[in-house]
This record gives structure tokens, C-alpha cells and sequence, in this order.
DNA sequence: ACCAACATACCAACCAGTCGGTATGTTGGT
DNA sequence: ACCAACATACCGACTGGTTGGTATGTTGGT
């Protein structure tokens, strides 16, 4: 869940200016660490506005994590990993497109609804709710992909949905210890997780002693 | 990183009590959406005791990350996984100890410094280096255990340093994705993350093509 | 007598949220 | 074509409570 800033069209309304200064601050400072205030001066708006168009600091983190969800979904929707033949290879597709997007340092390329939930998910249930279905959905988008591969592959005991939460998961994790790791090399350490998860589906999807049954 | 707070004796000094309540309540609301006050009403102590033991609530952070390194990492050095003969059977032992952990609600078995290096590592420095120590810390625990096993099994394309790392990503990514799903079946759902990476570990430490060279 | 370990009282800055107001449409009756 | 009635988008001063942090005690062990 990061495409990086420059795939989404320039915001006009102050709506959509104060969302985009959501997603660039609540990935460096988190949701309780960034105040109203600091989220209009990075607008350029005033906190007339905010209110306006959020009825509470709540409300925008609601609507920030739609805003990430629907984002994002759209960017991988017309990805091109979906044309590949074998489903086995849409789904290693998206894992080494999840790859590449990792580059720079942990704020360009981490997830603003895990950061979020991580903070939010006891005190805030429209907030958990919100970033629950933007990682869900994520991971939504892939389960025919790999019901068709557990299918060809003969794979047993995994199940496509609980592969699906998988990647979303290690993806997850690169992104915490990428964060932890500081920027000297954050991006290549995060990359190597997704290696690692590439190295397991290959493994469960196109090994041959389990393509044979 | 997360055995529960059973496991540790009841603090006595004020800074044992801010120490336990900063591990409870940075759990549940983040270390920016966690007060001062709050820290002091949950201990039990004043503010006077806050700050004649912490220089800033900043300290008080790099306190918890040691302190939480330093009680996760006594746990997990005194387990009886260690006790097997073969190192395989080790890495295993912890993952399995690891994936028995997680049990209840997500902010009783999530990881301390995961969650507060989310929000800290752009805003302070040592907050971040100290959450990496407590997260490498549990990585380097294991690396001679993978060492070894990976050259038992002449495991090809993966070091023990990258795959100790792994480990803790996948941990780390299945706290998000609990959080996320909410009370119900959190535990469930993080622990199926941690059986993925058995799986992993098992194709990749004794699966016989690679044991064979 | 001294000092670490606390407690009490307080402060300036900042917090989320409110409110009266303005500028710019849009709509529908005549 | 005109205008009253209403809606939307935004402004920025203001409020009451909270924030991290400080200054000044008090207490009990040695």
C-alpha cells in the first residue's frame, strides 16, 4: 500500500489538499503526533476549513485511510503484473512490484493505514475499522489470483485468503523494521523481506513435488 | 517481542511502575498519544517522580525500549527451546514459542518497540536506535542457530543475518494486521502469519533437494 | 546533616474544536 | 433579465482544557 506521492494528481479543494498533507505527515509523526494545526499549515489552509470539512480530527483519519485505500487500490488495479498467463505469475508479479515501489527513505514508501492502526486501534474503532478494509482490500485484489495457483499447483494446507493476509503482513513488517533500521539502507533491508516471501511462494506454488498430486 | 506482563516481577520503585505503565499504555495509544499525566495517574505516582527519573518523556521512550529489550530478551535466553540437538529444531522451537505468545487481545501480546518506532523515527533519533536494538536484539539471538542450520541443510541465496531479520518482519507485520482485524480472532489470525514462516522454514532448513548437496 | 526519592503547585505553549463572518455560487419565482 | 433565498467553501480570532516541563517543598534512611 504505497505508491509514492507523485502518482496522485496535484489536490485542488482544500479537502483533498488536507488529506495529501495527511498522508506526508502521518507517515513521518503517526495520527496522535500530528495536530490539526500543523495539518492546515501543511495545506496551506486554515483550521476553518479542516472543520468544515471534517466534523473531528477522527473523521479525517477515517477518511485519510479511504483516501489511501482508494488511491492505492486504483494504482495496482492498473498494474500490468495482471497480464501475465499463469495466475502463479500475477501473483509474483505483484510481489516484485510491491518490491520496486520500496526506494528512499521509510516515510515515501510506508503504509499510512498501518501506521495508523498501530496507534489507533484500541482508542479509535472508525479508525481501525477504516485501515482494516484499506489492508484488506489490498489484499482482496490477489485472492482469485492465488486460488488459481494453489489450484494449479495442487499447494496444500494454505488457503488464498489466508495467503493474501500474508503478504499484506510481511509487507507490514518490512516497513516497521525499515523504519527502525534508519535511512542509511532502510529501502534495501525492507526489499529483502519481499525476497524472502517471493522465495515461499515459489516454493508452495511452483515446486514440483507438490505440483505433482 | 512480547511475553506478557504475567511474566515480570511487580516494579516497586516509581520508575518500575512508569516503566510497567509505559509498556501497557504506549501498547494501547502509541508513545505520542500517550500523556505524561497518564503515565504518572496509571503508575500511581506524581509528576515530580516522572521527571525526577526521566530528563523528558523523549528518555522516558529510549527507558522503555531498553527496558523492553532487556525483559523480552531475558525471557526468550532462559526458554527451552534452546535445548534441542539439532538447530533447525531450534530456529523452529522459537518460532513455535513465539506463536504460542500470541493469545488475547492484540495490545497484550504486540510489540513495544514496534509500535513506538512507527511513530518516533523521523521525530527523535534516540527513540529510533533504541527500538532497532530491541528489535535486532531479538534477531542476533538467533543468528547462530541459523547459521548453523543453513549449513546443515546447504541452504543456497539466504544468510542468517537476513533470515533472523525475517523472522522479526514477519512478527512485526503480523502485530499490524491484529490490530487491524479487531478483537475478535486477532490472535488467531496473527498466529496463522507465524505458521507461514514455519512453513518457510521448514521447506528452506530441511527440505531434502536442498539437503542434498 | 545530607541526599535520594518522592510530592505539590504552578506555568507558558499548544491542543482540538467553536463561532461569527465573508465570498462565491446556484436555484427558482416573476 | 432580475433578485431574493439558500448553499457551499472558506476564513481566523477565540476558548477551555491539556501538554511537557519547572520550581519548590517534604520525607525517611544513613
Amino acid at each position: 500500500m504505497s505508491p509514492n506521492q507523485s502518482c496522485r494528481p496535484a489536490p485542488v479543494s482544500a479537502r483533498d489538499k488536507l488529506l495529501e498533507a495527511g498522508v506526508k505527515l502521518v507517515r513521518q509523526q503517526g495520527f496522535a503526533g500530528t495536530s490539526v494545526d500543523q495539518l492546515c499549515r501543511e495545506a496551506g489552509v486554515t483550521k476553518g476549513a479542516f472543520f468544515h470539512h471534517f466534523a473531528s480530527k477522527e473523521a479525517l483519519g477515517v477518511a485519510l485511510a479511504d483516501y489511501w485505500s482508494s488511491s492505492t487500490g486504483a494504482f495496482f488495479a492498473a498494474a500490468p503484473y495482471h497480464h501475465h498467463a499463469d495466475p502463479a505469475a500475477r501473483v509474483l508479479g505483484y510481489i516484485d512490484l510491491r518490491t520496486e515501489l520500496i526506494a528512499g527513505p521509510a516515510e515515501s514508501f510506508s503504509c499510512v493505514a498501518g501506521t495508523m492502526v498501530q496507534e489507533a486501534f484500541v482508542s479509535s474503532e472508525p479508525i481501525r475499522a477504516a485501515c482494516n478494509s484499506s489492508i484488506l482490500g489490498n489484499a482482496a485484489a490477489l485472492e482469485d489470483d492465488l486460488a488459481a495457483a494453489i489450484d494449479q499447483s495442487g499447494a496444500r494446507g494454505v488457503t488464498a485468503a489466508s495467503l493474501a493476509r500474508h503478504i499484506q503482513a510481511v509487507i507490514q513488517g518490512a516497513f516497521v523494521l525499515a523504519k527502525a533500521g534508519g535511512d542509511a539502507g532502510a529501502a534495501a533491508a525492507a526489499r529483502e523481506h519481499l525476497l524472502h516471501l517471493r522465495r515461499y511462494f515459489e516454493m508452495l506454488l511452483t515446486n514440483e513435488n507438490t505440483r505433482a498430486d
